[in-house]
DNA sequence: ACCATCAATGCAATCGAGTTGCATCTTTTA
DNA sequence: TAAAAGATGCAACTCGATTGCATTGATGGT
């Protein structure tokens, strides 16, 4: 999508997950380091929402070698700042992806109950309207579609 | 929440999940144990989700004692058995409530975000539809609603 | 370009939810 | 009432995630 302007007005095209990557950080107050910079390019590369263990591997699958407890900080400092996203599965372990694959506000997950990868939605086309007992205020919606994937379904 | 006093300092809610336990327990092709009986009653009489600490507590609280695993065990039962329902919330933990509760299929849950409890809603009035990609086959849904119990609300 | 500062990292220890193996005890049924 | 199937308790364990602390390294000011 040649042309078509991002976040800190620079064009999709220019802009790899590395530079990408770099340029968000630097935007993001904070210091760049190899293992922020390894992480968020491996999540912003990604399609799918990543556990820990999966980023871990991803990272040394680069040549990096970063700590285990290291990587939960990076990932709690990029989902304090809006650059990650952190979704919790039924399996009990946290996944991530890149905010920008999280559409802002409101936006569903789908979970392959086969594969078990979870991915982002588009938000549900209409809200649907819940039949809320008195006195409850809802603030958002967490919705998550069970289903199979289409490369399970196939 | 607590009914009026009947018999022996029980109230009569609690004795309504009394013997609606041992119905559902023996109706159950299982045995009828103390620690099943306790659980059981538990749920029901609670209108909230319970996490493992709280139903814990609620045990000890009428003075049973049992074993942590026994309750894991006990409540896996239930659930396998279609008694008891089980919900995974953002913390990580699971939290149970009694079957009945959780209306056949498709249903929401509500969570507060200041005082953390979960309710059962009933199913959304009518399935929203959802911008699902190409290929991919949903199963069922998972709805959460966040936001404030008319107690905190309030 | 250098250096001082303070955030980021690595390591070890720890937490907490949940699970497993096994010996013992209890409900059931015959 | 006794045997058998099943439930329980205990201890040890798994695994994701967190904390404390000493060390390292990115960055802003000179």
């Amino acid at each position: 999508m040649p042309g078509i302007e991002c976040c800190n007005g620079v064009t999709m095209a220019e802009a790899d997950a590395q530079s990408r990557a770099r340029q968000l950080l630097s935007a993001a107050a904070g210091r760049v380091t190899p293992a922020r910079l390894a992480v968020l390019e491996i999540l912003l590369d990604s399609a799918t929402a990543l556990s820990h263990h999966e980023i871990e591997d991803a990272i040394e699958r680069r040549g990096l070698d970063v700590d285990r407890v290291t990587l939960y900080r990076v990932l709690e400092w990029l989902v304090e700042r809006d650059l990650a996203h952190r979704i919790a599965a039924e399996d009990r372990v946290w996944r991530f992806n890149a905010a920008d694959r999280a559409h802002a506000g409101e936006h569903a997950h789908f979970h392959c109950t086969q594969c078990g990868q979870i991915v982002c939605l588009d938000g549900p086309d209409s809200a649907a309207t819940f039949a809320l007992p008195e006195g409850y205020q809802p603030e958002r919606a967490e919705i998550t579609i069970h289903g199979r994937c289409p490369r399970c379904a196939g």
